[in-house]
RNA sequence: GCCUGGGUGGUGUAGUCCGGCCUAUCAUACGGGACUGUCACUCCCGUGACUCGGGUUCAAAUCCCGGCCCGGGCGCCA
């Protein structure tokens, strides 16, 4: 008999007198440990019922076929040592016999993340990255890490974190932006990062963090933002195929099938998109970016059309000073997905005096973009890019409706522990 | 920032609208006991809670005011 060991934590124990079970736990899944009173030493026999639930164990035992529905194999243990107890009793339960209300679960999310449907969110997580570093360096992308702490906000709009820097006051970076772009006008052509947002804005919804991840990408060349956006639906649909293909236990066990959209992604045009709106009730006013409420809209319109991942492009030319302009549109766009934005992008501005126009027409001093403008004065190629939050990302595929879920230790409005 | 909903044992809940019959429900957990094929093991016994402060009232988990904590929607965004 070939004797192996088995380590992992107790999830459950059943003690049915004459014989007791005993569930392992790990990584790879459940385990069952069966004990016949006749069949094991009266030492472990008894040393069983001492044992408490989530104690990590070690145990030396024979695998054997197992008659029970759950388990194919069973396992009859020679020695059992216990690596360290837990106590009791437990502030949530991994077993999941009841649940837990995602307070609580954050405040213990080490215990929390032994569930195993909470595990995968983050092994899919992990495939997803690695799929999506596969593509981009397929595609002769270079990976880059840009700061975090910076001096000045890199595009206005949203509020930064301050930060004590020394004698100085700094931010945390919410966006790569400006140093995506010096990288293009470094000659790096492509690049990537997979990196922070910090972001300090109040709000409180199921689809925002404070601290939240993405996928950043920055190009040069291009002839517009079509360039960026096959990259984009290209990387999706790679990242995809290779989940729905690698991860099939991990999505059965969450009870979700990945559909994998048809390239090229549809295109709408803002203008398009404003029709679509009025026709169904939205009072949105051309020049006007899409409301939450409009955005769901659309997401319902494009899902009648059986239709999940959509670009929307063509937006005013209003959206965003360093977004190339275009007539009375611009070249960036979004791409949404069920109605929720995942990511937006366009074709950067990269003549340096029509962005200083730009800046002040937006009503803003080019003295605050000095460094940034910098950059753009010694040869700057035509560039674009775009940002991808993973969270996001993940609730779509994995269609989980609390973005906290898709993050290890959240930061939102009120939590900044564990 | 604006608007909203909530807080009951370790955990998840019932009860709150319409105060009294709440000595607070149920499940799970925890402690003890019985049980040789469980698989949400089962059965018996036990332990354990009204967010805090003030007010109204003969009487407050329940009504009112304030604090603390948390959720959600909008804006903004990824």
């Amino acid at each position: 008999m070939i004797k192996m060991i088995l380590k992992g934590w107790i999830h459950e124990i059943r003690d049915l007198g004459g014989i007791k079970f005993l569930i392992l736990r790990n990584r790879e899944g459940l385990h069952q440990i069966v004990l016949p009173k006749k069949k094991v030493s009266k030492d472990i026999f008894d040393m069983v019922s001492t044992l408490n639930k989530e104690d990590v164990i070690a145990i030396e035992c024979e695998k054997r076929d197992s008659r029970a529905k759950d388990f194919e194999f069973e396992y009859l243990p020679s020695k059992i040592k216990i690596l360290n107890k837990s106590e009791t009793p437990l502030p949530l339960d991994p077993a999941e016999k009841v649940s837990a209300e995602m307070d609580t679960r954050l405040d213990n999310r080490f215990l929390d993340l032994r569930k195993r449907k909470i595990f995968n969110i983050f092994k899919i997580r992990s495939e997803l990255l690695k799929y999506t570093r596969e593509f981009l360096l397929k595609e002769d992308f270079i990976e880059i890490h840009t700061p975090k702490i910076i001096s000045t906000a890199s595009e206005g709009g949203t509020e930064l974190f301050p930060v004590q820097y020394f004698e100085k006051r700094a931010y945390l970076s919410q966006s790569p932006q400006l140093y995506k772009e010096m990288m293009m006008a470094a000659g790096f052509d492509r690049v990537f990062e997979i990196t922070w947002y910090f972001r300090a804005e109040e709000h409180n919804t199921r689809r925002h963090l404070n601290e939240s991840t993405a996928i950043d990408l920055e190009m040069a060349f291009i002839k517009d933002e079509e360039d960026i956006m096959k990259i984009l639906e290209n990387l999706i649909h790679y990242t995809l195929k290779k989940l729905s293909e690698n991860c099939k236990n991990e999505l059965d066990e969450m009870e979700v099938k990945i559909e994998c959209p048809e390239l090229p992604f549809k295109r709408i045009m803002y203008d398009e998109a404003v029709k679509i709106l009025h026709d169904r009730g939205s009072n949105i006013k051309w020049g006007d970016d899409l409301g939450t409420e409009d955005e769901k809209i659309l997401g319902r319109y494009m899902k009648e059309n059986n239709i999940d991942y959509y670009f929307i492009k063509k937006f005013p030319e209003n959206k965003i000073f360093y977004i190339m302009p275009d007539g009375k549109y611009c070249r960036g766009f979004d791409l949404d997905c069920n109605g929720v934005e995942i990511t937006s992008g366009g074709q950067r501005i990269h003549d340096h005096g029509l962005l200083v126009k730009r800046i002040q027409e937006f009503g803003l001093d080019p003295e605050n973009f000095k460094d940034y403008l910098k950059v753009f004065r010694y040869g700057m190629p035509p560039h674009g890019g775009f940002g991808m939050g993973i969270e996001r990302f993940l609730m779509e595929i994995l269609k989980i409706d609390n973005i906290r879920e898709c993050i290890l230790f959240p930061r939102d409005r009120n939590r900044i522990k564990p």
